[in-house]
DNA sequence: ATTTAATTTATAGCCTGTCTATAATTAAAG
DNA sequence: CTTTAATTATAGACAGGCTATAAATTAAAT
């Protein structure tokens, strides 16, 4: 089917970031192929959206970025590595319940078949 | 679990409308009952997102409106009654698909419990 | 060396839909 | 009459995802 993009979206970005996380620290364009992957292409987050909600997660202590050391050898500017902070991992839990939660408050309200 | 509002419901709200209407026509408030109650009290649509969601239903001809017949005594304003067009049956069935498409999306990438 | 191209972060400003808050309409109740 | 209840209506706030563009940084190409 296809892109799942703009509205759908608004609530879940963190979310997702968090839970693309979880698997090990990662960096912007990184974190957006994640998503991009775990959800079969369907997903892919502009930076446009990506780095303010990064940054917001950064400011609620939800992550941690660091500056990637100098001594990768790569084309392009520096990357800033995020990683899940103990309070994101216990957020992102609770995330995953609220998500549970409203998926099951949805189907019974959209007359979704059992 | 709390109640679920705002942001979460982007891009949803006309879904519910729609599903709201299926069981026939009503009204403004009814419809905001009928979602209420489907949702087991969790979906509380208010009236500054109604009102503006069913106008660009009857717009795009997914819904007909007619105001009640002024025979009706009883308190209040007139009410206008909603009805589902073909099309908006149409769009119903649609919107479905595309919920479920993003449910599972949305499970795959944030890690969900099978 | 200088220029070009590639990678990544950064950010200004738009746009849309939900929300808060309030008003307007209508008729029953007191 | 005046008040209260029920309903529709709408202006304006606000948030966050988006488009578009710029800036930083370094390898590669010439």
């Amino acid at each position: 089917m296809q892109e799942i993009t703009g509205d759908k979206l608004r609530g879940h970005v963190e979310t997702l970031i968090l839970s693309s996380l979880e698997t090990g620290e990662s960096h912007g364009l990184e974190i957006v192929k994640r998503i991009e992957e775990a959800g079969s292409g369907a997903l892919r987050l502009k930076e446009g959206s990506l780095y303010p909600a990064l940054y917001r997660l950064e400011d609620a202590g939800l992550v941690k970025g660091t500056w990637e050391g100098d001594d990768t050898r790569r084309r392009g500017a520096r990357r800033r590595l995020y990683r899940l902070t103990r309070k994101g991992k216990g957020r992102l839990s609770q995330a995953r319940q609220e998500w549970n939660y409203f998926v099951s408050i949805m189907n019974q309200a959209m007359g979704a078949p059992a």
